[in-house]
DNA sequence: TTGAAAGCGCTAACAG
DNA sequence: CTGTTAGCGCTTTCAA
């Protein structure tokens, strides 16, 4: 089955006008009679016409709207950044196109050709944690895209990035666990691909330090796939666990491992946070009713959204190409509640 | 800035070629000479050639694009259900642009409306709490917009719809609560709009009636945004907290209204399920650690998905214009857990 | 105030 | 095997 569109000949032969004529009155031009504009736009109404998006693109040579690549959007926090984009898209008119490259870099690549195969005229770009190589990315950078990195940058590209204050996150995260009295803190993270993984890394590291705590590296875990993979939360669980020096204390680095590790540590019957303490990333509204209600770093997802949004914009619409970017970094919000205070 | 893409006659001109040879040897065509493909093919990757798809919607006049309406992504169900229609898509080369209606139908409009100017093939939808008039989508489907509808469908439109058993589900929730020793079960609901709402109620009302309870009307409360509103969802709760006859149970029809009421209880220092139950629809995957963990119905989002996509892809593929239409109901899940037995 | 015509990038019919 | 040409729906000169 066919969708049949109208267009705009149909409405000139209606009227017995020409197209071009019928362009002008819906476009409100000056050059063309109040009556025949009222006339025009009665039938455009009546038969329900709708400028035909694609001839437009190709006659305007831009499409009004943004591409944005994010990991999953059941992620809350990606979800809330994607809420911020559309507002400031909404109301600058783009469209906003979304995408999801579930943690894999070959989707990640996928997604990109078909965004600009559907002529975007930027792209909102938030890493795969599998993503090492973003030459593509640069290429078609230097051919003119513009590209916003939002969350997990790449220092491989130089444009404007946005991002939460994961380094400050993590120390402060880090720091309550050890004044409420934990000592062995673990902390179970992403690739180490991804940006977020190493500035997380170095708060925490730097609180331990600050506090006479040796960084114990066995504490460290990565999930390859940022815990996409429920196994690989639980093999770095288990290694944790059902090591000699158990640690007392962990902190995850994102929503899915939170959760993750959580619902693992209530399926072995281990007490939190008497038995181990809890302390995630995690931009989940229902943080404050899980059991227990789960410590948090909390990062301005919607504001980020609307910073990347406005940057992308700026650099779409700037009419020499920019050469000063800037990283932008959001300030993170600490929750304290029960899954980090037992002591 | 101006993002210059390759053209077939860039090609054509750096090989001395015609347009009309290039785009036959980037499809391969059987026209052409095997030694020009290979030049072809090794030049347009070196000039990063990508086909503009707004010409080819233009010449085609198709654009292998779906457009999707949900109220909104946050939602775990929507997300997963987005998930099983990217992956039918994928599978068969479709291309998926989601929208958000916010529960407003004025947003819903909008989107359908910047959906079809984008030249999508088919459309699937989930309708807004808010929307009861759909002449605008009757329209477009005269027109011969393939359209299905998911989860919250409506009458008034004749087509393909794939729904979960909400009717089984809150009757077996229902029939959980009672068997579990509760009586004055409450039911706090979303706008009496769509069509789950009154799907779920009807469950609610024969479980409550198979077993000998009659039905109080002041313990139903309709929440008209779905709970977008967090203060509806307030109010709705204090009128069953604050009634002469307060009830022992309370049974939730979607993720936000159960996660709110559980979160709003906590507040108030309710004690779950010894003061009051709770059942709710929750396709969370969070239910089990949450405090307490949350008997919930589930509905098979990744298939409803998938069965969706399915039907509207047969729809746009098939000739001759469907008319008979068909209604799938797929089976929901019970989870029992600690929020329903208490007693 | 309106119309005719060209052209955006691509494809397909037709010609060679 | 390859080129020429017309046309998809729209905008935009240019001409009337």
């Amino acid at each position: 089955m066919d969708f049949k569109k109208t267009t705009l000949k149909d409405i000139a032969k209606e009227l017995e006008l020409s197209a071009a004529s019928v362009s002008r009155a819906l476009k409100d031009s000056f050059e063309i009679s109040e009556q025949t504009k009222i006339l025009v736009r009665e039938c455009a109404r009546r038969l329900n016409y709708r400028p035909n998006l694609a001839a437009q693109i190709i006659k305007r040579g831009n499409s009004r709207s943004i591409g944005v690549i994010v990991s999953a959007i059941d992620n809350q926090f990606f979800s809330q950044v994607i809420d911020g984009i559309e507002s400031i898209a909404q109301a600058k008119d783009y469209n906003v196109i979304i995408t999801q490259s579930h943690e894999s870099s070959e989707l990640e690549f996928r997604n990109v050709n078909d965004l600009t195969t559907q002529a975007i005229d930027g792209l909102l770009m938030s890493l795969s944690t599998e993503t090492t190589d973003v030459s593509y990315l640069k290429k078609l950078q230097e051919k003119g895209l513009p590209i916003v990195f939002f969350d997990r940058i790449s220092d491989g590209i130089n444009t404007h990035k946005v991002i939460a204050d994961n380094f400050t996150g993590a120390f402060e995260a880090t720091k309550q666990l050890i004044k409420a009295g934990y000592r062995q803190i673990a902390h179970i993270t992403s690739s180490d691909n991804v940006s977020i993984t190493s500035e997380r890394l170095k708060g925490y590291r730097l609180a331990l330090e600050q506090n006479g705590i040796t960084v114990n590296e066995r504490y460290i875990k990565y999930c390859q796939h940022g815990g996409k993979d429920r196994k690989e939360i639980e093999n770095a669980l288990s290694e944790l666990l059902y090591a000699e020096d158990r640690p007392d204390a962990i902190f995850t680095a994102s929503d899915r491992i939170t959760t993750t590790v959580l619902s693992l540590l209530h399926r072995l019957k281990v007490n939190i946070p008497d038995d181990i303490a809890l302390f995630g990333f995690s931009n989940m509204e229902e943080a404050g009713i899980l059991n227990p209600t789960l410590s948090a770093v909390y990062q301005p997802g919607v504001e980020m959204g609307k910073k990347a949004a406005e940057m992308l914009i700026s650099l779409m619409e700037d009419k020499q190409p920019t050469t000063e970017f800037e990283t932008v970094v959001l300030p993170t919000q600490i929750f304290i509640r029960r899954s980090s205070q037992s002591k």
